[in-house]
DNA sequence: TCATCAATCTTGTCATTGTCAAGATAACAA
DNA sequence: TTGTTATCTTGACAATGACAAGATTGATGA
């Protein structure tokens, strides 16, 4: 117990969040239990987030931003890429990012912790999807399923990739299905996603 | 209040908890709501569910139950589909099950309820994993992705499906998406995870 | 018929949890 | 020093899941 003020909680407090749902689950998080484990009162955490809700909500808004940001800068590794291949990072990265960071992304899609959600999740996330929805706009000028409106491709890239990783990282599905991934497995799953054969030109 | 013995209150225990999670969602449901809702006493429903994960858990494997045999039932009515064919109608038949099962749906692809899941969840997810696979083994067969091995291939077909499942029935992906489904997107979908350039024999 | 027994439900209780209110303590600016 | 704000503690409350002990019902068999 050094000083009265702890100096850091918030920060701190989300650490240790993520720690216990790494552990054991979003459900296995307690506001309480993270208080005591920060030697802390058990109503301290709740002077840095309205709600436990708002702290899920604010790990979320972080790890939407992650995602992207891990994309993006995937993506600048690649600058000759086409759109069509752009594409394909964009999936295995995600995937990829999903498998390195379970806590994390089992907070994004658990189905509950968003109907309470606030505005900087919906900027966070509209972010992400602008990223992909613009490369599936130049993708389209490629020749990229002429026929398919944009609104169902971007549905089709986001939930396949999306649902792939939750595959991966929810473990009753993962040995379900009995999948243990070498490391190039992500490309050949992107390559599914985006079938090779829509990149005719180089 | 009719009789001390209620007659039928497992079935309605079961009813009355998917009512409350279609309209408050999983962390919505509460026993305690529950038993009241059915007017009787707050610790009725645990004499006929261990805990609140086990009752979790047979909604998980009836909703798997029900899915599998949604597609079984569409693939009766498509007798001379190539199995590569087969797979589209899985596909769409598990999106289209899911969008209209949404409370169910948002059970089963819950990360921290399985957690604590017993066998028969484990049986009714294998028997429509089991399902899939037996098609991608004879799609396979068909030429169908010769040089990707078959377990990656299964994870990408059961992943795809549920992830596009998944953002149809995610309030804040849904609208972050801007969908607005027509009824032909089912196919639209199905024909994007399994691509029609794959069947060249018919 | 009636005694027994299992199935079903009620009542009472407990620990855990999220949330709030009121007050204590620290940091800091004037 | 004094006043102000940010930060934390203590105390309380209601909701919840879970359990134990006992009440009620209904069926079975002597």
């Amino acid at each position: 117990m050094a000083t009265y003020h702890h100096g850091n909680l918030r920060q701190e407090v989300l650490n240790c969040a993520i720690a216990m749902i790494t552990d054991h689950g979003v459900e296995g998080l307690s506001l309480r239990k993270v208080a005591k484990e920060l030697g802390v009162s058990h109503a301290a955490p709740g002077h840095h987030f309205k709600s436990k809700a708002d702290l899920l909500a604010e790990i979320i808004q972080e790890s939407y931003e992650q995602m992207t940001g891990a994309i993006l800068v995937e993506l600048d590794r690649h600058p000759s890429a086409t759109a069509t291949q752009r594409l394909r990072v964009m999936a295995s990265t995600c995937i990829r990012w999903a498998v390195e960071n379970k806590a994390r992304f089992s907070v994004m899609m658990n189905p509950d912790v968003s109907r309470f959600t606030e505005k900087a999740v919906h900027d966070a996330l509209a972010d992400f999807v602008r990223t992909v929805a613009d490369a599936i706009g130049e993708a389209k000028e490629e020749g990229f399923y002429p026929k398919t409106s944009n609104a169902v491709l971007l549905l089709y890239a986001i939930g396949a990739a999306n649902g792939i990783a939750t595959a991966l990282t929810y473990d009753v599905m993962k040995t379900a299905l009995g999948v243990e991934l070498e490391e190039h497995a992500y490309e050949e799953l992107a390559n599914l996603i985006v079938d090779t054969r829509n990149d005719h030109r180089r």
